[in-house]
DNA sequence: GCTTGTTGCAACCTTCGCTGTTACGACTGC
DNA sequence: GCAGTCGTAACAGCGAAGGTTGCAACAAGC
């Protein structure tokens, strides 16, 4: 499906500064939140600005700036942080418009688009049954 | 998510073929199928190949060739196209491994793919509630 | 056996989204 | 004013999907 990683980076991004807060600290920075998640800062920073406009996370500039969680972890669900990240449907149409002259090419489109709708509820039923903080406790709950 | 077009077009092919054998016809060629999906014949036989493959359709050569049902349409689920169509995940990892010295970038990856394994489990098992008969009296149904 | 219509498949191109990278302005604590 | 960090634009590399062309393989009918 050329899946991206985009949700499995905002989750980590979230756990690592949830950890980091939890262990007293105010803010996390892009640079920190990289060298977790091996990847470039600018890359964070995209993701966190996303979550940023769905009210998930908070930033601050200047000197001792950088991340914080707008809310608990146990109020967070993958769900918000997927419709944050992945804005378009799970499926997609025919990229050309089917053959109205056709029964199949006419009724098609509107089959699929309830079926597909159906299934992305059901999906997002699924997501948000996840907390970032059960991912968090997932996380430290891996054997050494 | 960079969602593609692959299993609308699966079933879009498979629900012309059923209904145009409904109608006494033998076999479907890739160029009538191509027509009513408004793509090239090159891409319904890519398609229609990896359904071969999966035991859904068969295909003859020579003149007076093309493409028939090896099943029912009532036997045959979003499922089984889904898995012939689209072999990876839903979701991916990071591209690159995290930081195994980071107590996240450590867990981070068994924690994301036992949550991403029930997900995709939910995923199928809606797939699979749907079968192609369905599809077609879906698109059947679509007001004129 | 020849012709014809169709699949099978390789090769190539274009487009597009994701990711990575660099660069630099904006901001703020000291 | 300096230093550290975010905000964001710009661009390149990569890979998947889709479209297109070309041609070999095959089989039905004559």
């Amino acid at each position: 499906m050329s899946a991206n990683s985009r949700l499995t980076i905002a989750a980590h991004a979230l756990a690592w500064i949830g950890l980091y807060q939890r262990q007293g600290h105010e803010v996390a920075t892009s640079e920190q939140i990289a060298t977790s998640a091996n990847t470039n800062p600018v890359v964070i920073r995209r993701l966190l600005g996303e979550l940023r406009r769905a009210g998930l996370v908070e930033s601050r500039r200047g000197v001792g700036a950088g991340w914080s969680l707008a809310r608990e972890l146990g109020s967070m669900t993958l769900l918000d942080v997927y419709e944050a990240v992945e804005p378009g449907p799970l499926f997609a149409m025919h990229r050309t418009t089917p053959d109205q002259e056709c029964v199949v090419g006419y009724g098609i489109q509107p089959a699929m688009q309830g079926i597909y709708e159906d299934i992305e509820e059901t999906l997002r039923h699924e997501l948000a049954r996840v907390t970032l903080a059960n991912v968090l406790r997932d996380v430290l709950a891996a054997p050494r």
